[in-house]
DNA sequence: AATCGATGTTGGAACGTTCCAACTCAAGCG
DNA sequence: CGCTTGAGTTGGAACGTTCCAACATCGATT
């Protein structure tokens, strides 16, 4: 049996096909009788609405992309829930690709998404990602919008956390505590967020007089053995660091684990902070004092922004900085020196 | 300016649009110098093909849908991951929805993923799906693959781990290690996972000529609040538990939390064992002994019997079991009993 | 010389919808 | 009574592709 189409209704319902089309997108122009019979006809003959169709005939399609550098990673995945819901509540459906970080992935991924013809998107680009991989949808007058990770010498619409404030508010926080050699570790200087922080860490520093010690910032890779490393490179220095915010809660792990190697425990003897406030900060031990985004507000944010240029029709290049704030726990050694204030 | 469209490269190419229709097919009949030509007006014009109109004109569209219950959940974040390359590697794009288990949005979904038409479906079900929720997609001849948790009376294709195994297996580590009253704490009866684990358990304690007491086996919600409550009521009984097995590891880490409310330490006085092996397993404290669950294999395998089906045209109602592993860490006491073998 | 097969190429009809201009019909008006 | 108005409905063209049957060309075979 072939499928059943608008005609099918139609004819079943005694009307013609354009008045079935009237009804399908809840035109008040069509008499209440007739609704009801083309309704009655279109669940007699289990039809269902040809999207494809529809969109080849009209401008705008209802899909939008959402390009997830990693999509395994629970930080990400949140980002990439909130992004989902205020879509979906929008009436509109995600295209989701994952690109494992890779640029060549994330090429294949954006041109299926043109083909696509999706009307909107939101993208968290791989490492390494230039200007020139999105400029076929600015082109097309495709809305895009950067979440988390911005595309240096881009003019796109962006939300991204707060990561230079975010990394001066933990600074300040060692500080306080008490701590004198503060390392900044993990990441690459090539990823947006990296720069940010450790600019954020550099301010903090400066502004306490305290001038910057290029032996205390080590690069890494993102990931708990980088952590391991970095933190390992910092205690070995001559004047070793006594406290080191790191760039994201997974290398700060890693940090731990590598004091640890080393006969020291953070909190007790050294102050770690991490960055993001994943789920498992709070469970890790000890647990980490860290710096709080909000990934799920962030993709819900870059949802909005992509839905009101997608209605609007006209394309913005808004950027959207999201407030973090510091989540203190133990391993920043506030409860040992005695100072557990909560900071906004 | 318009969109270009195959017309367009057809004119400024000089051939017909049928023989560009077929460069884009890389169809082996056409003369390569023409390739070439085409290929240089697609260039020229910024040409995007449009697989909306394709898909209209062609039987098969190139978009599968995958509905998961929980993507912010990391184990469910590894399956989506596991099924969407295999997908993308075969050139087809994943629609993804998100449910957060909730059977009306699902519902929602899956009615814009037929409006789209899309040609298999990979589903990791809400709870309290029932198979009516499915039919119209079998109805419509579109491949449908559960992953991760069956329907009852659904005559569907399914990748689903070994849940009995796994459990009597654990079980049974547990009886090995001299544990005497093993509790089966966690999970929704109506969950089919429960269920299967369940089994397992009982079947474990029969083989070994124990007889199940049902004051052992306490359900609670899948999360850790749910395996604090339910380890304080098999503490609580009159011939309290020595060890667990957990429904999963979130339950675990729960219980884990509730025992040291009573003074206990799973790993030294009491046997604690989860499932899943999310990654934090590794990294508790004490490190969770647990039965591994191959989740981005399941998704892959899962992808590729859909595969299968969409290429051969043929559905198949096809059941994978996947199987699990025991992973020996020290929550059950291992060490302390000095057994530790790494059981298959 | 006529026929054939293989190789490339082609125009037109479909696919299922939306949009537009045009139609019918009855009510309201001068 | 003829005219306008508005509500409700309608047929046909269009969207950009694929598929099909048909065509031209040419070297090989009868």
């Amino acid at each position: 049996m072939r499928k059943a189409t608008i005609i099918d209704v139609a004819r079943t319902a005694g009307v013609s096909k354009s008045t079935v089309s009237l009804v399908l997108q809840g035109s008040p122009r069509v008499r209440p009788e007739t609704t009801e019979k083309v309704q009655a006809a279109i669940h007699r003959l289990g039809y269902v609405y040809n999207r494809g169709a529809a969109n080849l005939r009209s401008a705008r399609t209802n899909v939008v992309g959402m390009v997830i550098n990693d999509l395994a990673n629970p930080f990400f995945a949140e980002l990439a829930v909130g992004i989902e819901s205020v879509f979906r509540t929008s009436g509109l459906l995600s295209l989701i690709a994952h690109t494992a970080e890779s640029p060549n992935r994330q090429a294949d991924v954006l041109k299926a998404m043109r083909e696509q013809a999706v009307c909107g998107l939101i993208i968290c680009p791989a490492r390494g990602t230039d200007a020139s991989a999105l400029s076929d949808f600015s082109r097309a007058d495709t809305p895009v919008v950067l979440a988390m990770r911005c595309i240096p010498g881009s003019r796109l619409a962006s939300v991204i956390p707060d990561n230079a404030r975010g990394a001066t508010v933990a600074v300040r926080h060692l500080l306080d505590l008490g701590y004198r050699r503060i390392a900044f570790v993990g990441g690459h200087g090539d990823m947006s967020a990296q720069r940010d922080r450790r600019e954020g860490y550099a301010e903090a520093l400066a502004t306490a007089g305290t001038p910057v010690d290029p032996a205390l910032i080590v690069e890494s890779a993102p990931t708990r053995d980088g952590g391991i490393a970095a933190i390992g490179a910092v205690l070995a220095l001559d004047d070793p660091a006594d406290a080191a915010l790191c760039f994201n809660d997974v290398v700060a792990f890693g940090a731990v684990l590598g004091l640890r190697h080393h006969g020291r425990e953070a909190g007790r003897d050294f102050g770690i902070i991490g960055f993001d406030d994943v789920r498992e900060a709070g469970e890790h031990v000890p647990a980490l004092t860290t710096i709080a985004v909000d990934s799920a507000g962030i993709g819900a944010r870059a949802a909005q922004a992509a839905l009101r240029m997608i209605e609007s029709g006209r394309i913005s290049a808004e950027e959207q900085t999201t407030s973090v704030h510091l989540v203190v726990r133990e391993s920043c050694g506030a409860r040992t020196h005695g100072i557990g204030r909560q900071v906004a």
